[in-house]
DNA sequence: ACCTCTTGCTGAACAATGTTCAATTACGCC
DNA sequence: GGCGTAATTGAACATTGTTCAGCAAGAGGT
């Protein structure tokens, strides 16, 4: 058999690119294999590399719907005034999403990549856009700083929460500590606010 | 050929761990294979699982070297009086640390372990070790505060600078800021080191 | 309708991985 | 000196990602 008419290429790449979804989702991405997804769409293993360049590339594919959706999470968030409280509640969203996305998240962020490898463009205008959000609860606790400053304070902050919520998510938080993860993403929002607030103009 | 007399069992254990000790540091743990290392020690792959129950074991032989070095480089920069300032010069022996010797790093927290695995009890105990150094920094700065209080802040800004430095060291810091990973670590300290100065008694 | 041509798909093949185990051999003890 | 035990081998198994010669079915032209 070959040459079959079952998919158009888009709804094939979209196939693929689902069903891995729903396999990492389940079963992690460590579990996710080239003949296992090419069983599970009923193609045989060399169609993917029509489609992809490798089974990184179909990961990577798989990760732009994860990051998309922490953004969505994100700006659901925001509603009514934005300040530095605000702060808490993307810290709330972002741990649930963490939680509830377990295995894509490990995906995103566990996954290994060649050291050569240059960091996508998409992926670090995704990160920017949610610093970004950040970065208006800082300016409103304190106009008076240049928005560099803000910036600089979002990403520290997100730098921090994100590696805290990732030791927990593959497991390693409690070599450190055995604190909730909540009370811990919290009062490193805490922390990190009041230190803008008492920033030196 | 078989039973040969080239070494004791407690001295091809240590070839063993040695050899896939300077094969991670120079190629990185990804690419240590029971092949290579067996062919490296000039033995057949089947007897390295006569001395380890699998590859993990040897991993984690190496890695109790690694948390060992470390220990050892924060207690060469305990000189002197200990106060906040100290856990500067902690910092610096951290990143130093990490930075030149990268690869066993990773091998110690990038390693993929089964999610049921337990935590090795020494694995904690050795950073337990470690934090307390911290403690006795923040306590020096708020006697009349609990060590309890002390400790969780050392805990928080330790899983901080560690996972700050992980993401450095996965080339994955740059998706979400592109500082000097050193300002970075010192920022932090200062942060934390500020909150706990003003905490409320 | 028929003949091409391009495109999509197959599935066997290759190299590499971790791990196991029957067979073999030599050391150490009685 | 013989014998049991312990260590070592290396082939074998089940995986993995990836490639590619071959085949078949669509599209396009006459």
């Amino acid at each position: 058999m070959a040459r079959r008419a079952d998919h158009t290429r888009e709804e094939l790449v979209k196939l693929i690119v689902d069903t891995a979804t729903s396999m990492i989702v389940e079963h992690g991405v460590e579990k996710l294999s080239a003949r296992s997804l090419s069983k599970q769409i009923g193609y045989a293993p060399g169609t993917l590399y029509h489609h992809f360049d490798d089974l990184d590339a179909i990961v990577t594919a798989v990760n732009v719907g994860t990051l998309n959706g922490l953004a969505e999470a994100f700006l659901s968030a925001r509603e009514g005034e934005v300040t530095g409280e605000t702060l808490h509640r993307y810290a709330d969203v972002f741990l649930s999403y963490v939680r509830d996305n377990k295995h894509l998240w490990n995906a995103l962020f566990e996954f290994k990549r060649a050291p050569d490898a240059a960091v996508p463009e998409w992926y670090v205008g995704k990160i920017s856009g949610l610093i970004q959000m950040l970065t208006e609860c800082f300016m409103a606790e304190r106009p008076d700083l240049p928005e560099v400053e803000a910036q600089e304070a979002s990403r520290l902050l997100f730098a921090s929460v994100h590696s805290v919520s990732s030791l927990e998510n593959s497991g390693r938080l409690q070599l450190i500590m055995n604190r909730d993860i909540d009370e811990i993403a919290h009062q490193l929002v805490s922390i990190h606010l009041d230190s803008y607030r008492n920033a030196k103009k």
